[in-house]
DNA sequence: CTCATTGCAAATGGTTTGCATTGGG
DNA sequence: CCCAATGCAAACCATTTGCAATGAG
């Protein structure tokens, strides 16, 4: 896993919603950018002891709200977060390891637009997610 | 609302899989067979006062088990749970009432398929939902 | 200097569980 | 009769909040 520095789009999530950049909220960014897969709340909380938990858990709030960390509601188990990639996106989620991805898929767009008229009300948003195993679960299991 | 019996669904999901008829399993039965949108188990706790909290949530999760009752994760708040009515559906959730409708369209179950090519790994299944406003509160805007 | 932010610990709230009692088959 | 199911209360667990202390700008 190659350290990429921190996501200078985290950063400016605070910056530019006027919070301040203290020690913590820093340290959390720094941990959150090395993050290529999906994560929850408690898990960053364990991986930094030293943070206070409820300062992650405000942090992660903030992120989310800035549109630069996603909130995956799952059916069961607690929300998982990931760094947002694309503009809009869905997401993926490996059934077998729990690992969130990301994809955009144009087409969908498309029929979802089309699909108006099977929906009674207005469309203001919508979620697509798809439960898959992944691609080194699969090569684990072929191993 | 014009009651329309008890749901043999609901019933037959508990006979079917071996699980005793007893009367406060019939009560929550009796009851979400009323139910024509979505609800949280905590609201059928209250409109089933004399109906031990734990039987409640441990019933709907024998009928969302057997697959008549569906369980919806939204991204803040407790799950909310409908009636399933078709098969293999998707829901609508209405961010003014919270409402939970159910929809299904093949066009979109076409499109996903020829979507795998997208996705890293293996489709097991997948969700979409949408928020909207439905008509009632539509209407009620207009009011 | 001042006020946003922190960290702890306590509170919360929905859900689950342990266990003695009950009642369906 | 017997064991599954109940109901209460306590336990759980992730998340939130109150509040005094802290530190960024």
């Amino acid at each position: 896993m190659m350290a990429q520095g921190v996501r200078p789009d985290l950063l400016a999530a605070l910056e530019d919603r006027g919070h301040r950049l203290t020690s913590p909220r820093r340290r959390v960014i720094d941990h959150l950018s090395e993050k290529l897969e999906g994560f929850s709340a408690e898990q960053v909380h364990e991986e930094l002891p030293d943070v206070g938990r409820a300062t992650i858990y405000r942090t992660i709030k903030l992120l989310v709200e800035a549109g630069v960390v996603c909130k995956l509601a799952l059916p069961n188990g607690s929300p998982k977060y990931s760094l947002a990639r694309f503009e809009h996106h869905h997401h993926t989620f490996c059934i077998r390891c729990g690992n969130v991805g990301e994809f955009r898929a144009a087409t969908i767009e498309r029929i979802i637009r089309a699909l108006g008229t099977d929906i009674p009300g207005e469309i203001l948003g919508h979620r697509i997610e798809f439960y898959i195993c992944c691609e080194q679960c699969l090569e684990r299991e072929e191993a």
